[in-house]
DNA sequence: CGGACTGTTGATCGGTATCAATGCTCGTGG
DNA sequence: CCACGAGCATTGATACCGATCAACAGTCCG
């Protein structure tokens, strides 16, 4: 075993203690370790959690990007939100009968597995990862009434705006982007899918974003050139993150 | 003190056990009793909690109608979702620093009041109650997606089926609704805020579902007259409501 | 090399917004 | 008791944002 895999399966290790996240008292860690089930890689593309089906497990993202979704029976399809590192995956199919929906790779994931039996001793037993674990659903409910504000009341203009200043204040705060850079993953279909516009229209509408001199994307890389009137576009409100807990 | 004051105050009789809501051990109900503020009256027109304040209570309604929304600097509004019997309002900003949205009362509204700073309580002595709080943010999240996906993708008269039949479900598992009925304490500017289009555009998108027989709207009463069409018109998916949970 | 996927651009269509006028109900005050 | 205004709903005319259909270019990869 490398020094490297040693350090991942010793959660007093675990990369997410680097940055925001609050603090485990030892022997929460010492539990994690056993609710924790193992590691998890997923190829970029791959389905995590299927709409309707249950999931024996929950995730913690370690790396990579995903993206949860939900769509129509005639194929129309909402991205509800993106994923990165620090976020949990599958609490809906954890706490409810099934998943009311999917969520799948955008690059290569490493993840950090759950078991869905043993999350009751989690509210047996430790408070603090309780309230943990409301608190991260509480705020997946804040950043959605932000993008149902924004898909039900701004225009095509203000909503690319917007996302993409929140995915970048998300980036940043865990480390995955520094100043007006924000990696991605996505394609410009993704987008469109968040926004609830059609791919044809994003292309234009981050046409104008673009000659506006307000953002750049090339290499896979969006870079935010002028945050203030981007903020003033999108009438962007930051989420506001302060002390940031995870399991 | 009249017998119906008496029993208000008394949470082992609290109404909301009548319904398919999840009974409270005893010890649970004897700390709800404590955690429990008084009862408070709000008027239809009023508004309970601010967006960007900060809330010492959190509340369960015990009868009423209300509505949560967020609105831009512009005025537009975007109503996020109704809110009735057995809901509880307010969990965010109990958990992070303030509100980030609004609650205003549809009708009269009465309501259960819970301090704020007890809820560390909550997480650290009474699992069932925890577990009840996260399982009742998922749901509020299960609701979200769903809304989302609507105003990201169905048009106009999809969206105002699939509303329709979401409040007429909720409502009918609290009891407030039999059959085909739907109570409508709110006005059609509710609707259409709540839908992503104008005022204008959802009286003529009722117009539609009226003319093809599928809804009746009369003195403060909608009627579901054709549930399997309006299904279908709306792709709706029903949500998986189960043993439900309260505080 | 060929094919799949992604992004761009143009032309046209259509769903929804906007602007405006009217009628209705209801509560209020003269 | 009636007049009035406010809020709500309806309907028509017109404007516009974004959808749709289509063609094509670039990149990546087997």
């Amino acid at each position: 075993m490398t020094a490297a895999e040693g350090a991942l399966e010793r959660c007093e290790l675990c990369p997410l203690r680097r940055f925001g996240f609050r603090r485990h008292a030892p022997e929460e860690i010492a539990f994690l370790r056993r609710f924790k089930r193992g590691e998890r890689h997923l190829p970029a593309g791959a389905t995590l959690l299927r709409e309707g089906e249950t999931s024996p497990d929950l995730y913690t993202v370690l790396s990579g990007w995903g993206f949860r979704h939900k769509a129509l029976e005639d194929g129309r399809r909402q991205v509800l939100n993106f994923a990165m590192t620090g976020d949990l995956l599958g609490l809906q199919g954890a706490i409810a009968r099934e998943m009311d929906h999917s969520v799948e790779a955008l690059t290569d994931m490493r993840l950090c597995v759950f078991a869905r039996e043993k999350l009751w001793e989690v509210f047996a037993e430790f408070p603090n990862l309780s309230f943990a674990l409301t608190w991260i659903a509480a705020r997946e409910e804040r950043m959605l009434d932000g993008h149902l504000l924004s898909v039900g009341q701004r225009t095509a203009l203000e909503r690319l705006a917007y996302l993409l200043l929140h995915l970048q204040d998300r980036a940043r705060f865990v480390g995955l982007a520094e100043g007006d850079v924000l990696p991605a993953p996505f394609t410009q279909a993704h987008l469109a899918d968040a926004l609830g516009i059609t791919a044809v229209h994003l292309s234009r509408t981050l046409q104008r974003l673009r000659r506006a001199g307000l953002v750049l994307w090339r290499d896979g890389t969006v870079r935010l050139l002028d945050r203030d009137r981007l903020a003033a576009v999108a009438k962007y409100e930051p989420l506001d993150l302060a002390e940031r807990p995870y399991v």
